[in-house]
DNA sequence: CGCATTTCTTGATTTTCGTCAAGGCTGATA
DNA sequence: TATCAGCCTTGACGAAAATCAAGAAATGCG
C-alpha cells in the first residue's frame, strides 16, 4: 500500500524514519472507479494525491462545453488541482479517473507541517504546483509536430496509456492533427 | 523606500510588527537601469523581488535567438525566475528592466523562514512560483482575440506601459496579429 | 457472438495566423 | 529642424491547422 509513495518521498526528501512514519500515518486511501471524479468543478482541492495505481485526466470545461486537458497522470505520480489548492477557492477544473484507481491523499495542513520540516519538500510542492511539465509545452512555442516529438521523449508512457484524443487535447491540437503527425512520423 | 512592500505584505499576511521588522531588515535594495538585467541566462535565481518602481520583462531566448515573453511586471508587483528558483539550477530565462527601476530583494533562505511563520505567505510564494497569470492564457485555449480581451480585463496596466510587441509576445502572437485585433476592436 | 459506441483515420474545404514587405509615425538626438 | 531608429500598421500571400464529413477499426456490453 505505501511502498511506492515511500520510495517516491525518499527520492525527493529522504526524511528521517520517524518523520516519514508521521507522514505515512496521515495519509488517507481513496478508491476511485473508472470515470469517477477526484475533483469536480466547484469543489475546493485541499489535498495532494499520490497515485497507487490507475490513470487520471486533469481538464477544464469551457462555457461552450469543450474540454481541454491540462495534464495526464499515471501510477506513482503526484497530482493536485493547483489553482484551487493555492487559492483555496472552488476549482474550475476537474480531475477524473480514466481507469479504476487508488490514490493516497495528503491534506494541506499536513503538507504545511512537512514544509516546516523540509525545505526540499517545500520545493517539491512548488514543482507540483507549477505543473511544470505542461508549462513546458506552452512556454516554448513549438509546432504540433515538435510538441509530439517532445512528448515522446519526456513522457512516452502517456502515449501508451491514454486515448489519442486526450493526448491531442493535452498538447493543444485536434485529434485529426495528431493522427496525421503520427502517420507522417511512422513513414 | 519600504512603504509599498509593507503594504503589500500586510495585504497578504498581516504579520506581527516585530516579524515584519525582521523581514524588512533582511531586504536588500537594488537599482536596475533601463535595459539592465536582474537575472541573466545562466544565473541562478535565489531571491524574490518586489518592484518599488519601474517595469520588467521576463523572457526566454530560443536557440534561434527569438525571444518569447513569459511575463511582464509593473511597480508594486512581485517577481522571480521560478524555474531556476525552484530547482536552484542556472536559469534559461532572463528578467530585464524596461525602464530605470528599483527592486527590493528577499533571499530564499529568509523566505523559507517566513513560510514557517505564515501559511499565507507560503501560498503567495506558490502563486508566484506558478506564474499563474501567464498560465491562464495558455491553459484555456483561447483565440488571439479572446486572449487580448482577457488581458484588457485582468491586467489593463500592461497595455498602458509596455510596447505592443512585448504584449504580443506575452500572449503568444505576432505584433501584426495584435495590431489587427486592436483595429478590429476599436471599430 | 453481434450490436452499439467510441475512437481513429482520411479526405476535402475553410479559416486563421504567420511571414514578408513597405510605408507611416514618433521620439530621441545632433 | 533634420535625421535616424524603433515601433506600429497595413496589405498580399502562403502554410498550417481547424473544421466538416464519412468511413474504418477497436472496444465495451448484453
Amino acid at each position: 500500500m505505501f511502498q511506492s509513495i515511500i520510495e517516491s518521498i525518499n527520492r525527493i526528501v529522504s526524511p528521517p524514519a520517524e518523520q516519514l512514519t508521521l507522514l505515512i500515518e496521515r495519509l488517507t486511501v481513496r478508491q476511485v472507479p473508472k470515470d469517477g471524479f477526484l475533483i469536480r468543478e466547484g469543489q475546493t482541492c485541499s489535498s495532494v494525491y499520490f497515485i497507487n495505481h490507475g490513470f487520471f485526466r486533469h481538464f477544464n470545461v469551457s462555457e461552450t462545453g469543450e474540454e481541454s486537458t491540462i495534464d495526464l497522470y499515471i501510477h506513482h505520480e503526484w497530482m493536485l488541482e493547483y489553482k484551487s489548492f493555492v487559492s483555496q477557492q472552488p476549482s474550475q477544473n476537474c480531475i477524473q479517473a480514466t481507469s479504476d484507481s487508488e490514490v493516497l491523499a495528503l491534506h494541506a495542513r499536513d503538507i504545511h507541517d512537512l514544509t516546516r520540516i523540509s525545505e526540499r519538500f517545500f520545493r517539491l510542492m512548488m514543482i507540483l504546483e507549477m505543473g511544470m511539465r505542461s508549462q513546458e509545452f506552452q512556454q516554448n512555442r513549438l509546432t504540433p509536430e515538435e510538441k509530439y516529438q517532445k512528448l515522446l521523449i519526456t513522457r512516452p508512457e502517456l502515449v501508451q496509456h491514454f486515448p489519442l484524443k486526450h493526448i491531442a487535447s493535452y498538447m493543444g491540437m485536434t485529434p485529426e492533427t495528431l493522427s496525421r503527425i503520427r502517420k507522417k512520423i511512422s513513414l
